[in-house]
DNA sequence: AATACCAGCAACCGCCAATGG
DNA sequence: CCCATTGGCGGTTGCTGGTAT
């Protein structure tokens, strides 16, 4: 029995071979972008500017389409994107946007609420993150349910944590390494229990109540600078 | 040690709107 | 207008690395 792994190894090897077999193969390059590519891709860039992405992609050099090229320089190349693990403040931005936009991906990040972050990495940390949610609950992304679900409980762990950074930072600097900046609480996996879950499967009044929409959290400084935000978010 | 499984994410695909000839 | 081309967007795929069995 052939294993997936074996498969995909299988594939992958193909693929490389149906490259190289006549030398430089005269199909356009697909699959993952080399640091020869990125190199060629940014110094074409930095010469004649981003658009025209076809053009782009014939004259550069790159084996590759326009959109493909368009899509790494936006999405990996680009000399503001951030990258690493979203913080709980973006988090809760996205998070709130989501639920203002739907799955708008390019809006979210519109606008400088998420400064560096794109559309697709938004998108990914719906599906991986937010999405698993939903599924470990058995009810839908989409619903009032699991929004109000994620107002209640989500939100506030995020907003905890964020006060729990900054008094961190105000104490100490060297403990931000503990923080776990970034990771969103107890959903990575580590804990394969649904972390809103007491929101969906009884009515239990959790102390923190989060009225994000209505912006009517005064929790802290933080938190209400985090409102204050929000409130910019009509775009 | 080998294999299966899973999460995260980079990259692709298909569709559609905008634009220009 | 009409058509071809281009760029942008949202959905989806599949590769990779880590973990469990």
């Amino acid at each position: 029995m052939i294993s997936n792994k074996t498969k995909r190894i299988h594939k992958n090897i193909t693929s490389i071979n149906n490259s190289n077999e006549s030398g430089r193969s005269d199909e356009l390059r697909r699959g993952p972008w080399t640091l020869d590519e990125d190199n060629l891709l940014i110094q074409y860039i930095t010469c004649h500017g981003e658009g025209r992405w076809n053009s782009l992609a014939k004259y550069s050099g790159l084996n590759r389409t326009g959109k493909s090229c368009r899509l790494r320089w936006l999405n990996y190349l680009k000399p503001d994107i951030k990258r690493g693990n979203l913080t709980p403040r973006e988090q809760i931005l996205i998070l709130e946007l989501h639920s203002k936009w739907g799955n708008r991906w390019s809006i979210i990040p519109y606008g400088g609420h998420l400064p560096g972050r794109t559309d697709n990495e938004i998108k990914n940390y719906w599906r991986t993150r937010v999405q698993k949610q939903a599924r470990q609950l058995k009810i839908d992304s989409n619903s009032k349910k699991f929004l109000e679900a994620i107002r209640m409980h989500w939100m506030p762990r995020l907003l905890e944590k964020i006060e729990q950074n900054n008094n961190n930072n105000s104490s100490s600097s060297s403990s931000v390494a503990n923080n776990n900046q970034g990771e969103l609480p107890s959903s990575d996996g580590s804990n394969s229990k649904p972390i809103i879950s007491n929101a969906v499967n009884n009515n239990s009044s959790d102390v923190h109540t989060y009225t994000s929409s209505s912006i009517s959290v005064s929790r802290s400084r933080s938190i209400s600078s985090l409102a204050s935000i929000f409130s910019l978010s009509t775009i």
